[in-house]
DNA sequence: GTCTATAATACGATAGAC
DNA sequence: GTCTATCGTATTATAGAC
């Protein structure tokens, strides 16, 4: 918000991408204001346009950015092998830990995929692929050796994606529960639903779509 | 997209929901501009207002309505006792059937919290609290009759609305698998995830933290 | 690299005729 | 209820001085 007159490079770059996630994790891409950005970091607005084109490269970039940062730490947290349950432990603990340390970045990358154009986004989705399939490699892997007792790998790949990438969207630093703590809590219940039991089928008379509506069909 | 001059009350008004419904999932509340909403439906963009005050109000009765909805069609599906599996399973039914039939309207309760004004989101806010907490009432008693074996019930609470919140993103009619598929899939993974099993604690080397980053700490 | 100034356009919202 | 027309403002992006 503060700046001292005439400075600077490659510290107004840092400052514009800092604000500008936080803008963009709290109102939204299309909901920032390039003035909003400018005033943020102390700077007038035609000056944001030494650090990019336009807006929508500059989403690009910190979208891209961040992909490639959660790819090389995945890839570096990762066990190469093992049994697929210590396998899934790694998967979750790391998984919980980047979403803890970055939730904006990450959430970011969920929420604005709507606002890249088509090109970026086919660059982003094929990177956001190739994550899912590491995760599905696991899942298969334990459902091959008996480990995992999984109805459908895909399906589970998403839901365990989605149940922890939920984190960014409450996590509070000073919230109730440790790191530790919440990769413990994380990983008990991604094993857990990894594992399975028996199948649930049955488990309640069926009734699988009626009465959905409050007075309709 | 067509019409007929100088038609209409009731049918443009749901002409203009279910448009604005899908202009908002698909860009965002902040990227849908009156004038695309108006040209969506048909008519002029000065026209619009005589359904809404502002595009804010249009918003929160979007929202609204659809947080009434989920409730009343919540209570009619939901067991008002049982086992708590039985509970678990049929919330669970109902959770994938709902994102399933409505996946946009489920979509922007999530994503467009944002972008309600303070006392519009309190309300949506105090709304969603009661949703979590009837999930929770039946993970607690899950709990408390030996069914379940949660560490932490808030936190499954809220990894169980994400997972299945989740569908609204991916789900697509021509899709894969069934309604009935998907429920019996996800309520395998619930009820797994709820019943839990031995602590997942030591099944791998403690290495909770380290390397998360490609280069850095 | 930052500033001021501005071009060109799009936005939400309103007024008044029909 | 819909239209046309427009007000006032905000937007992204550019040009040129320092």
């Amino acid at each position: 918000m503060a700046r001292i007159a005439g400075s600077s490079g490659p510290r107004t770059e840092e400052a514009i991408r800092r604000a500008g996630l936080a803008l963009i994790a709290t109102h939204g891409y299309a909901a920032m204001s390039l003035r909003q950005l400018a005033a943020e970091v102390g700077i007038q607005q035609g000056s944001l346009y030494n650090y990019f084109r336009n807006k929508q490269e500059f989403l690009f970039d910190l979208i891209r950015g961040h992909m490639l940062d959660l790819h090389a730490a995945l890839d570096a947290a990762l066990l190469p092998d093992g049994s697929a349950e210590a396998r899934l432990t790694r998967f979750t603990e790391f998984h919980v830990a980047y979403h803890v340390e970055r939730p904006q970045e990450v959430f970011i990358c969920y929420s604005e995929l709507r606002s890249l154009e088509p090109d970026n986004l086919a660059a982003v989705v094929a990177m956001r692929r190739d994550y899912e399939r590491k995760l599905g490699d696991i899942l298969d892997h334990g459902c091959a050796t008996g480990e995992f007792g999984l109805a459908d790998t895909r399906m589970a790949t998403l839901a365990i994606l989605a149940m922890l990438s939920g984190i960014c969207t409450w996590y509070k630093p000073e919230g109730r529960l440790s790191t530790t703590a919440l990769q413990e809590i994380f990983t008990g219940m991604v094993l857990a639903l990894a594992r399975g039991g028996e199948p649930a089928a049955a488990a309640v008379p069926a009734r699988r779509r009626g009465a959905l509506r409050a007075g309709a069909a």
